[in-house]
DNA sequence: CGCAAACCTTGCGCCAGCGCAAATTTCATC
DNA sequence: GATGAAATTTGCGCTGGCGCAAGGTTTGCG
């Protein structure tokens, strides 16, 4: 309740977007158009904000919170592909020649979420210095991190991965507490093993362990990492 | 040395990239400016093109022959990301917002490939109509296969990803011969290993295995499958 | 033709990590 | 503070597929 109380829809100002890449060297009165074509909403956690295979109708900026993009198998089983954390785009069909979204993006905490109708891309890219560019920044930081997934999923042992993880989720979302860095949102074995190819089972057998060596504490949906240097010792090879 | 005599370098000839996608909207004077700047080469099988992280000084399309993009961990095991088929860009960094190359192309058969310059990439954009779309579109396309190739690793068994993978290899590059489909370019147990996240033993065994079962029939570097059907079953969960 | 290099096959033992199962803890709600 | 749902922990046995090793086959080359 009084988390919500936090994550009211923020008033649309100027400075949401002024500091981020996509629109940061835009002068006032590009930014107020924009924004006035914008609509904003708040996505409870777990909530769906599109779908695979959906027609993309919208693309999405991700002002607060955090997003996974997953797939889902024929089986249904859940495959994480990738952590978005807030300032970046999503939803971005556009930029990959794609009329669908390509997987589906399911908020990991409570988020804020401005999006613009597709048909607005164009005049986006058109308009505004530096979207276009950005954008494509984007699809390429992306596209780095799918093959980085997929060499891991490749080569690496179960606990170097859930190590690689854990430390990505540090870095990208990490905030730093008392005596070491906590992810920023809550985050189950289960989230953990989807992102890591593995069984909740292996990733709490993981985590107690590390536990009992003292480079992480985790209470129910979150973890501190104590010793980030011996996170990263169990992800060397 | 026949088959060396067959693939001498190509005239730079219109007819070359009128009916290639990313071309085949332009008007003949269009081509021949293009061409023009072009430079063509031949590649020995098992050529690098580009190399991972390399500054992106040129873009490629491949006219003839089969790359593999591939990576390299730090203790030199190949990750295959993708198999590209001609008729394709590649290199393609600036599409993505990237100075260099993200991975390595290395050639699966002997190939032509003829490139520019990156500098001329912007000029492409803007001049030839169609371009920019259908360089997005085989962005978009390759990150679907990389999303494809995490879930399958992801989810599933070495024997179904083997049989995966050779179902899309003849997909993408089935040559329909007397009694099957045969991969159209030499692929070794090695390869197919690479491709698939797991040794060259397994990837042995198993094509042994199929090939009692009458589903495949393999040579040295050379795999024909002949019962397409039953290798789709096997790729099922 | 003979040799070396590259490629392929097969047997055997082992173990990381999964599946199953059951118990326990934590949190939200009334 | 009682109840139920969700999340977590832990034990145990089994097995897919890897590592190691040895031997066989095909191809290219001097």
């Amino acid at each position: 309740m009084t988390e919500n109380a936090k994550k009211i829809l923020p008033r649309l100002d100027e400075s949401l977007l002024t500091h981020l890449p996509p629109f940061s060297k835009l002068e006032r009165r590009q930014i107020r158009v924009i924004l006035d074509q914008a609509s904003s909403r708040r996505y409870d956690e777990g909530a769906h904000i599109f779908e695979e295979g959906e027609t993309a109708e919208r693309f999405f900026m991700l002002l607060d919170g955090y997003v996974r993009v997953v797939r889902v198998t024929q089986t249904g089983e859940q495959v994480t592909a990738l952590h978005i954390p807030s300032g970046q785009l999503l939803g971005i069909a556009k930029a990959i020649g794609r009329e669908s979204y390509p997987a589906t993006a399911v908020t990991a905490t409570e988020s804020i979420v401005l999006s613009w109708p597709m048909r607005l891309w164009d005049t986006f890219v058109t308009e505004y210095d530096g979207f276009a560019t950005e954008t494509y920044k984007t699809v390429g930081h992306r596209v780095g991190e799918l093959n980085t997934r997929i060499v891991e999923l490749a080569t690496q042992q179960v606990e170097q991965r859930v190590a690689n993880a854990l430390l990505r989720l540090i870095n990208q979302t990490g905030r730093k507490v008392d005596d070491g860095i906590e992810i920023d949102f809550p985050i189950t074995r289960q989230d953990l093993s989807e992102l890591t190819a593995t069984t909740l089972h292996t990733v709490s057998r993981l985590l107690s362990a590390w536990e009992k060596q003292g480079i992480v504490e985790s209470k129910r949906k979150r973890i501190k990492v104590t010793d980030p240097h011996a996170l990263v010792e169990l992800s060397q090879p």
